[in-house]
DNA sequence: TATTGTTATACTCTATAACTATA
DNA sequence: TATAGTTATAGAGTATAACAATA
């Protein structure tokens, strides 16, 4: 990719594509985590969803849903997956009976234990082109970039980076079209 | 999360979640694609493929789709998104008339150029944690990570990867639950 | 016959909204 | 009244399959 620009002075717009190489990655990791998970019960979310509730005191739904960066409305049936093998319980919090809190139980955790060790070793191999000491850097670094994209709500934030930033309306450009044209019905 | 393990001999889980970090990064990515692009047309799709199109010779719409990682039945719709305004056009392939090549107009290097330059101030924005020096480095790593995914296909790879490696299969654990159960349709 | 692109259809996934219970 | 969780439903997004053109 690097290697084909196609002018001199015209460099392979990929190459500063963050979009693409996220993509890219975050893709390939999904197929990864899908064939070793596929069993799993709620497949690879189901498997995040212990990780999350391994971590840290037990949370609520809505924490964990925010964590896991998904709608509180499938969290509902991704514990309910969990909960029929015994993998994790919902415990009424006594401080407010209307949360509930999700403790993952032994077995959760032994199943979890087991996944993870696999899990890894695809993790290595998806990242095989990097050396042991570059791949511990590109984990930090995401990692530090990840908690500081959940810490502060990015989307307060990025709204008023782009209306700062934002160029005149686009004359003649991406007029009015606002997303996707399904022709004909 | 790194300052906060649950005991000192039991880590946080999420410290090298890898699938957690890539989720949380490239879901921040995408929803700051979609405040910048969501106007733009095919929106931060659109905007995707006018940048695989510049890059490098003209290819057929069965690469893009599979550069783009999106199924070539979407990227038809897409490229009539395009098309409309004007951004692309379709040409056949005088080499073997059955490819469609996709060539990018001046009026779409333009509109593409115009959102690139807010796309990258976003883009920073979202690497804020990092130095410039750390944040080149990460895309840098991530570029080849990218590359290397991309190069070989990962699934036939991995698949070996996991039936090498896989533990017996997990007696207990998560048995037959294939994948999410919605209960009581 | 095989492949590229297109189109239609079916399916999955996600989110909106209504409901229950707690506060 | 407001919030957490649940449930049902509608909508968006995606993939499967049939088709047309070309090889």
């Amino acid at each position: 990719m690097t290697h084909a620009p196609d002018q001199p002075d015209r460099p392979d717009p990929r190459d500063d594509d963050l979009g693409w190489m996220l993509g890219v990655v975050f893709r390939g990791y999904v197929r990864a985590a899908e064939h070793v998970l596929t069993d799993f019960p709620g497949g690879p979310r189901g498997y995040h969803l212990l990780t999350a509730a391994s971590s840290g005191p037990p949370r609520n739904q809505g924490a964990l849903a925010e964590e896991l960066g998904i709608d509180r409305t499938v969290l509902t049936y991704l514990i309910d997956d969990l909960e029929g093998p015994g993998f994790v319980v919902r415990r009424a919090d006594p401080a407010d009976r209307r949360n509930r809190l999700v403790d993952v139980t032994a077995a959760g955790r032994a199943a979890w234990e087991q996944r993870r060790s696999t899990l890894r070793q695809v993790e290595a191999h998806l990242l095989g082109a990097l050396t042991s000491t570059e791949s511990a850097t590109l984990r930090g670094l995401l990692q530090r970039v990840a908690c500081s994209i959940q810490a502060a709500d990015p989307l307060r934030d990025l709204c008023s980076v782009v209306t700062q930033v934002r160029p005149e309306p686009p004359g003649g450009a991406g007029r009015d079209a606002p997303s996707r044209t399904r022709r004909r019905s």
